[in-house]
DNA sequence: TCAGCTCACACTTTTGAATAGC
DNA sequence: AGCTATTCAAAAGTGTGAGCTG
């Protein structure tokens, strides 16, 4: 894991300011987390500073790669995602950071369950719009702001084992939103009303350390969203109400429901007034007043409830329509009756939510809340929002393919999900992403594409079992547990074969700061807004829920000068579709013929991706796909989504291919036209977590529009470690003219988005202290294994 | 004037410490 | 003395709505 013992230098500095919570709760004993070369490659010169190291040898690495070839992520809650998708996802960002709700979880598979990996989420602009909601849907305005540094999220896990990743759910609800550009918090910071696309980093602990090391890169269509500081559309307020357990008191039969809150006004009013009568009184009525025994909070409601049917406000309507409401109007229902009444007037999602919290695996328990809240919301939509909201949701009727290929794995459907009617649901908003889905095949359809052998600069052939080249798509046979080989020579230091977590030597410190860089570098695609243009995809229907894998996207950042070398075209323009220099620019441009997007693709509407559509994630091998991806993939009659696709005015940016040293490698090889490829398989077992949408790997679909030189950071959640991370940045703060579009900016280090749970030291503390894990966000302390 | 943002608020959930019981 | 379960308080997460800002 990475935390603050992962960079034991850091922790010593005066300008810890945050960390001193953690730091009383951190086991007396150091246990090193992870190899201090990290320290080292978090105070790294930014990226762009950095040269890519020489090319290693492959011959080694590819005997050994391992089943990481065929790594798949699933979206275990990609219902819920789909149903705030149909209606256009908002995520609240507020100074002090938002979680995003829903939030991200995942299930891997396919990895060494003896080697080590990290996740990484980052969240990156899908076009370069500005939206505004208006006349019930959104509508591109103008050109989105001066990007800012990207940051990313480093799960708190990571570093972890395969069989810990593979073994339990991965959550990043601990990421935070936040739309302070000044945030030292290690927030990611993202525009209002900016549509994003998060994305998500599977890489071997090991490739961290390492220049070029392949990695694959996870998009989820239906995860798109519009970032707000109030919510736009009431249907996504009532679903957030409805699926997240923390709002449940905004629900009508919540304590701060509406009905709740006018008897709450009445009641201060009454009081200012029964105020003012005692002022006006005389002392004998005052005292009487006075004497008379405090009012409990149930009276209070009694009352509240009792004095409903008068007040006007009631009807203004939380929800004129809703019977529900109606019921709840009775005088007679006093919150008294609490339990009793409230299961009356409970809908679904109660019933769902007590029969989901039974069917909680114990070992589930860590993610009980958050899981609960995604299955009441995914039962209670239906209830919640019938088949009128369903159908308009934006995600294509068409039948979902079932990639099976890309998770074999999920046998059982999930009812909720099944019940998800893919087909029912309209077509979806998601632009390009899922557009270019159908394009996007399976990796067993297209398994060239999955994982394009990628002739980064390989860092020297280390006795580790070396990820690269990737040659292996995900649907390639190996994936066989037979492949998963423990060996212990050839596992790195940072690898354990076990749970238990070496520290890694210090001796590596050297390369790692470069291949701390090269992390970045895969984070960089990040920056690179997305475009629907080049994932547009034939048919919507398959995308959906399909999550879009991009191996090895951002081994390195070969050409960092280039990156800031590279002017953006100009500010109406898209980032940069180009392939920035960040990108693996060794695949890079030299394999890239067609510098520009596909007209079509320009064109292609933020709704076109069509979370409805089965989706399997994206699964882009490497960033070289992306590039390649306008020309892969045409877009193609999307469903209209409830993103509205900005209107592409904006010239789309002629593709640029880098002058980095692109080591096409196998990418052409690999690389198939869109047109050709076979359709997206859809995972055959809508399994429960992403039953109807089957996660397809698209390994030819390159979803985002590489953005020049723009790199993500990687932030550390401790705030007072950011400054150290990279004093060369500007203060937190940087005023937007400073980060001019697409720039390349310095790595920085994000593990944990609170810092104040400092989860990474919480495991710690508790195995330390043997606290039980009441509610493991992520995992279960018991079965984690130690770092 | 108004869209967008900030903040306080009330509520709920989560977390950790304290306490009681075995 | 050690462990487990329960209770409690504080912290954190939520959407709402008023007020502020440009």
């Amino acid at each position: 894991m990475l935390s603050m013992e992962m960079f034991p230098g850091l922790t010593l500095g005066p300008q810890r300011i945050g960390d001193c919570f953690y730091r009383e709760r951190e086991a007396p004993v150091h246990i090193p987390l992870f190899p201090p070369a990290c320290e080292v490659a978090a105070k790294a010169l930014p990226p762009r500073l950095l040269a890519p190291p020489p090319p290693a040898p492959v011959s080694n690495e590819a005997a050994t790669t391992t089943p990481k070839d065929e790594v798949k992520m699933e979206l275990e809650n990609s219902s819920l995602w789909k149903q705030f998708s149909s209606v256009g996802t908002e995520m609240i960002i507020t100074k002090k950071g938002r979680r995003m709700f829903p939030g991200l979880k995942l299930k891997l598979s396919g990895l060494n369950p003896s080697l080590r990996y990290i996740l990484l989420l980052d969240i990156v602009p899908v076009d370069n719009s500005r939206y505004r909601f208006q006349g019930g849907g959104w509508q591109a305005v103008g050109a989105a702001e001066a990007r800012l540094p990207d940051r990313v999220f480093i799960h708190p896990d990571s570093p972890a084992t395969g069989a810990h990743w593979q073994s339990r759910t991965i959550s990043f609800h601990y990421a935070k939103l936040t739309n302070n550009t000044l945030d030292t918090q290690g927030h990611i910071i993202l525009h209002s009303l900016h549509r994003y696309q998060p994305r998500i980093h599977v890489i071997e602990a090991r490739d961290v350390l390492r220049w070029g090391g392949g990695q694959h890169s996870f998009v989820f269509p239906e995860t798109q969203f519009i970032t707000v500081t109030a919510y736009q559309n009431s249907k996504i307020t009532e679903l957030k109400i409805n699926s997240n357990p923390f709002a449940k008191g905004f629900r009508e039969d919540g304590m701060n429901s509406k009905k709740q809150r006018d008897a709450r006004q009445k009641r201060k009013i009454a009081v200012l007034t029964e105020t003012l009568d005692i002022v006006n009184c005389d002392p004998c009525d005052s005292t009487e007043l006075l004497q008379q025994p405090p009012v409990t909070g149930a009276d209070l409601q009694a009352l509240a409830l009792a004095s409903l049917p008068a007040l006007p406000e009631t009807s203004c309507g939380f929800r004129p329509g809703d019977t529900s409401y109606q019921d709840t109007l009775v005088p007679e229902q006093s919150l008294d009756l609490g339990q009793e009444f409230m299961e009356s007037q409970m809908s679904d999602i109660s019933i769902t939510l007590a029969s989901g919290i039974q069917e909680l695996p114990g070992s589930e328990k860590a993610n009980s809340m958050i899981e609960r809240s995604d299955t009441i919301t995914e039962s209670a939509y239906t209830s919640s929002f019938p088949a009128a909201q369903v159908n308009s949701s934006s995600f294509p009727s068409a039948p979902l393919p079932q990639s099976s290929s890309s998770f074999p794995s999920h046998p059982a459907s999930d009812p909720s999900d099944r019940s998800d009617p893919q087909p029912s649901i309209p077509p979806i908003n998601y632009p390009s992403l899922l557009s270019s889905s159908p394009a996007l095949s399976s990796t067993s359809n297209t398994p060239s594409l999955q994982q394009t052998s990628f002739t980064f600069p390989t860092p020297p052939p280390s006795s580790s079992t070396s990820p690269q080249p990737l040659l292996s798509s995900s649907s390639s046979p190996s994936s066989s547990s037979n492949n998963y080989h423990t060996v212990p020579d050839t596992i790195s230091p940072h690898t354990s074969t076990d749970a238990s977590f070496h520290a890694p030597s210090s001796t590596t410190c050297p390369s790692d700061l470069q291949e701390q860089v090269a992390v970045h570098s895969l984070l960089t695609q990040p920056g690179q807004p997305l475009q629907a243009g080049p994932l547009a995809t034939d048919s919507p229907s398959d995308q959906s829920s399909a999550a879009f894998m991009y191996q090895n996207i951002a081994p390195t950042n070969p050409c960092p000068t280039l990156s800031t070398a590279q002017p953006f075209p100009s500010q109406n323009q898209p980032p940069a579709p180009a392939l920035s220099c960040s990108l693996p620019m060794h695949a890079s441009s030299t394999s890239f013929a067609p510098p520009s997007v596909p007209p079509q693709m320009q064109s292609l509407p933020f709704s076109h991706v069509s979370p409805s559509s089965a989706h399997p994630a994206l699964h882009l091998p490497n960033l070289t796909h992306q590039a390649q991806a306008p020309s892969l993939a045409p877009a193609t009659a999307f469903p209209p989504s409830s993103f509205p696709y900005p209107p592409s005015t904006l010239p789309h940016p002629p593709f640029q291919p880098s002058s980095c040293l692109g080591v096409a490698s196998s990418f052409q090889q690999s690389v198939t036209p869109a047109a050709t490829l076979p359709p997206v398989a859809h995972n055959p077992c809508t399994s429960s977590s992403t039953p109807s949408y089957p996660a397809v790997e698209i390994g030819a679909v390159p979803p985002f529009n590489p953005a020049p030189p723009y790199r993500p950071e990687m932030v550390r959640h401790h705030p007072s470690l950011l400054p150290q991370l990279d004093p060369s940045l500007p203060p937190s703060a940087p005023n937007p003219a400073l980060y001019p579009a697409f720039k390349s900016y310095p790595l920085r280090l994000c593990q944990d988005p609170h810092p104040s749970l400092s989860i990474p030291f919480r495991h710690l503390y508790r195995q330390q202290h043997g606290h039980s894990l009441s509610q493991g966000s992520y995992l279960e302390m018991s079965t984690r294994p130690m770092f």
